[in-house]
DNA sequence: CGAGCTATATATAACGT
DNA sequence: TACGTTATATATAGCTC
């Protein structure tokens, strides 16, 4: 998207990679708050620069995505491998919350 | 962009909103992948659809993202509200470390 | 440097099937 | 209803200041 097509692959030259961080995160930042608002979708955006600096967007608070997180990471490992009596209805239950 | 322009609100019909999810949840996690590679940086994208569902992307992995993440805010804490002897020589170690 | 400025490359909204 | 298509809106690469 721009003066010149690029191949995707790391930029060498330091300041470049700078430049073209800059510019790409806040586009993917704007991109992941219409997301959330166009879509009504729960997003939460985590980015560590290669000069180590934390950058983050959360359509809620990135804790509540994280822990929100967790719990649908938990029930995931209960369906792909179910292990206990609560299988059953807990298959169930899943099933009937989706679309 | 698009045939037309739209307004950043929520999707009241349903089937729209969840075309559109699915086009730009593809969208960005493109771009998150692009971001990655093109400045070396570490992303974690987390989304939840309208629906409850999850997606997820990280450039390493999530659990690696999430760690990271806690460490940083750890840091950005004791920085911001230094109450340690530590403060003098953190502050020195972050402030090397950044470009 | 960091902040704009276009020409182009991409993403995608509105339609077709 | 889920997939292609394509006209348009956006994002952004390379420049300029």
């Amino acid at each position: 998207m721009g003066r010149g097509k690029i191949v995707i692959r790391r930029i060498d030259n330091s300041t470049s990679r700078q430049v073209t961080f800059s510019k790409r995160r806040n586009g993917i930042f704007k991109k992941a708050k219409e997301l959330g608002i166009l879509c009504d979708a729960e997003v939460g955006l985590v980015i560590f620069s290669s000069t180590g600096r934390l950058y983050e967007y959360a359509s809620s608070s990135m804790k509540s995505v994280i822990d929100r997180y967790g719990r649908a990471k938990e029930e995931q490992q209960l369906v792909a491998n179910p292990n206990s009596e609560l299988k059953v209805s807990l298959n169930c239950d899943l099933k009937s919350c989706r679309s």
